[in-house]
Formats: structure tokens, sequence, C-alpha cells
DNA sequence: CGACAACTTGACGGGCGTCAACCGGAGTGG
DNA sequence: CCACTCCGGTTGACGCCCGTCAAGTTGTCG
């Protein structure tokens, strides 16, 4: 899996995209056929790369193919608000189909491999195919439920709820689609992107996160996490999984 | 425009969502006249009704006709954060045509008149006309992209930052739908709503509030809210109306 | 006039930010 | 193979913003 040709990665690209969609809405072969012939470009990109910048108007849409990433926004007071992590799979910025400019950043995380495809093309997909349509707008509606959660996290918790349920809430997306679970998983934030994104210091996030250790909740061996004690992990978060909406495994 | 009989409010109830489409996207007449004959039932409520209870499963999605809302999530803590703030011609839980159960509570502020209409006329109608189906689309992603301005606010501004971004962003809104503009507006909120919007207490948002009023920025006069200096406003916001994607007018 | 909800104000304390120093591992170049 | 650098993690001291608790005021409705 780790080493692929080119061929490879363009079959692997939209195929990962399409097994997305299919779980979101009944599509039929006919549907799949054709999000699999959409044209595109693959990207490789290295760590802190942005891939849209507030402000802009994008003409293409990406979809991550390897790698992580996140979404920001920044204030005036030039601090900076994670608003999203992304994993392997996960569409990017379906939003600029239909907004115009971009209202955030878009930025790798680490290296990465994006799949770029054309507004235009996607948007001519969506209303010859009501389903299509249908899967991205229910991508789009989850998506705005883990905002919903996330400004319950900033807005009402703790810091020791919030980093917790940010933990939480990341472990089972990796979950869900294979990437490893509460165990031993890959975490490739920085104490300073856990922060941003929970609207903490990466000084407290530190501090934090070492209470949480020598309590044997969880273990940090960069970029790795253990979560020891996970029916612990997710009470002291708060965490209930409903908000993701994720299709029953 | 207040006194209105039931065949007025009939008419009135589609017509300010047929409205909001039409801003939304290019829909055609044919498009407009499914719309309107979509059947639905309406009903008047008092304050602090509650719409939607989070974890039930909807088998209706409900526009506000008249009145104010709000969407709100409570931590297992107890303590409540508001989502977002709803007026007149608001789509209230379209999220519910496509996730089975709710991930949040809807509830009125004021009193108000909401319109019921059964979640699978709305979802033939959104798969007979892509142009109905993206205008709806489109007011998901808009709310997107709000929440993501909220988590900016709540994660990163101070108390000042964060209560007059509240003020900004309801003013905008409201004079986008002619609800009148920042010298003069109606604000149905108490000081603890909104410290549960902005991640803020009762106490501190009264005192916050006490400040700017002071200062001379705005005033407060149940329930109406005057902003003296609009733009000495935005700037202590850090406002950008950009996230609100409104049309251009 | 009494009841109740919302607003107001003061005193006090704590959670988290800020500043600053130090550590430790990975990459780099001599 | 070892210095050097750099980034990220770690820890301590100190202070402020905002939460908590509590009392009092105002306005509205019965």
């Amino acid at each position: 899996v780790k080493r692929l040709n080119v061929h490879d990665k363009t079959q692997s690209a939209l195929q990962s995209v399409a097994r997305k969609l299919q779980l979101l809405a009944d599509l039929e072969p006919a549907d799949i056929a054709e999000v699999m012939a959409l044209p595109f470009r693959l990207q490789s990109v290295g760590s802190g790369h942005l891939l849209v910048r507030e402000g802009t108007r994008p003409t293409e849409c990406c979809f991550l193919v390897e790698g992580y990433a996140c979404r920001h926004k920044v204030a005036r007071s030039g601090k900076r608000q994670i608003v999203s992590f992304h994993i392997a799979g996960d569409i990017l910025d379906l939003q600029h189909l239909l907004l115009e400019t971009a209202d955030h950043n878009v930025q790798t995380i680490t290296l990465a491999t994006v799949a770029w495809v054309d507004k235009q093309h996607m948007l001519e997909l969506s209303r010859n195919r009501p389903m299509i349509a249908e899967a991205l707008w229910k991508d789009s509606l989850v998506d705005g439920s883990v905002f919903r959660e996330w400004v319950l996290n900033v807005g009402q918790r703790d810091a020791k709820a919030r980093i917790a349920h940010m933990l939480c809430e990341f472990a089972s997306r990796c979950e869900a689609v294979g990437l490893g679970g509460p165990e031993r998983l890959l975490l490739p934030f920085t104490q300073e992107q856990i922060g941003d994104a929970v609207g903490l210091t990466n000084v407290h996030v530190n501090r934090t996160i070492a209470v949480m250790r020598r309590a044997g909740l969880i273990e940090v061996q960069r970029p790795y996490l253990r979560v020891h004690d996970w029916s612990a992990l997710q009470k002291m978060a708060g965490f209930d999984p409903t908000y993701l909406h994720q299709a029953a495994a």
C-alpha cells in the first residue's frame, strides 16, 4: 500500500472517494462509474503546504488521497483557529463547489497527496446524478454537525475535556476508515496544533496532556498515540459519537 | 404584515422560503411552483418551545415563518452551548433531511410560527429538481461556514470581541432580510442566551456590555439594540462578513 | 402589591495565558 | 563522528481574565 506507481495511485485516488460516497447515499453502479470517470490531477505536497487560501476564488476542489490536513481561520489578533482535521479519503473543500470565495485556509499537516477536480465537472456530475448530489450534500451536513460539536467543545468544556474530546473524535474517525484504533494510532499533530484546534496555548496543552499521561490514561510517543483507558477518556470528554453520523459498521 | 388571517399566512409561509431559495440558486419558474405546492402545516408556539430534541429521529423538517429561534447542545457538565440563532425565513433543521438522528436541539426564543414539511416530500422534490437540491445544499454550506466562524469566535477572541462579533453577525443577517439595520434592531435575547452563544457567563456578558455601552458604542434598551458606532463595533469584533456568503444586494 | 425573571454590581478565587528557560531528538555540515 | 541548529516538548513563576457566589435593583405581569 505504501509504494504505488502512478497508475495505482490514479486508480486508488478516486476509489476512496467513491467508497466514501457509497456509504453516504444509495448509489447505483452507473453513479460510481461516473465518479470514477472524473478527470482529475494528482499532486504530492510537503507538510505545511497551503492548498486553499482564505479570500481566494477556487476553481477546483480537492480530495485528500494520503496524509493529514486541516482547515483553519485567523482572527484579527493573529491567533489561529483550526476548525477541522482531515485524514485520507476526506473531501477537503466541498464548500467551494457552491460558495464563490473561500472563507478559510486548507493546509497539509504532513506529507500528502491530493487530487484536484474541476468545479464545473463536479457540478455537472451532481446535476446529472441526483444521488451523487445527495451524497455530497450529506457529507456537507456531517461536516456541519462536527463544527457544531467543536463550538460546544471550545465554548463549554475545560482543558482536560477539550483535549480528551478532540482525541476521541480523531480516534473514532480513524478507526472508521481503518487507520487504526485507540490502542495505537498515528497522531501527527504538534501540541501547538492541538491547542489551535481546541482554543488553548501549546503550554497548557502540554501540561494537560502530562496530567492525562501521569494518570495512565494515554501515552503519546511522537507521532503515535496510545489510549490505555478508552472508556475513561470518553467519559472525561463527555464524548458521544452520535454527532459523527457514521454509517453503521 | 402583523395581522394575517390563515389564508395569508398559508401564502406567505412558503413564499419566504421560495424567496430564500431563489437567492441561493438559479431556479426556474417551475422550481418555484413546486416549492409553493409543498404540503405543510403551520404551528404557532410560545417562547422557549422545543421544536426538535437531540437524539430523536425527526420525520419532518421545519421553517421559521415568524419569530426567533436557536439551536443548542448541552455538555455532560450540563452547560449549554447555543450554536446558531435564527430569524424569520430561516430553514431550521435542514440537516435532518439526510441525517437520521438529531444531534442538537432546536428551540424558539420568542413567540413564533413555524411550518412543518414532511421529509419524504422534501426529499422527492430535491431529487426531481436538481436546482432545488442545489439551493438547499448551498444553504447547508453557508450554515457550515457560520459554524466555522463561531468556532473561531469562542476559541480565539476575548469577551469584548466575542460579543461584538455576535452582534455584528446578527445585525448583518437581519439587515439582509429587511429586519432593520444596526441603527435600530430587535434583539430578543437575554444576556444569559448571549453568554451561552459566545461561551461566557451571563455575569460577564453583563459587565462587558456595560463597558461597551459606557464607551458609547451601543445601546441596549430591551428588546432593542442600537449600534452608535457601527465601524468601531466591527473593528472591535474583527468582523468580516465574507463568511456569511450573502448574495449581493 | 407581590412574584418572578432579567439585569446589575461587588468580592474573591482559579484556570489558563504569558514569558522565559531548559531539554531532547532529528537533520546538517564540517 | 562530532558540533551546531532547529523544532517541539517540558517545566516554573507570575498575573489576568473570567467564573462563581451572592446581594440588590429594575421592570413586568398577575
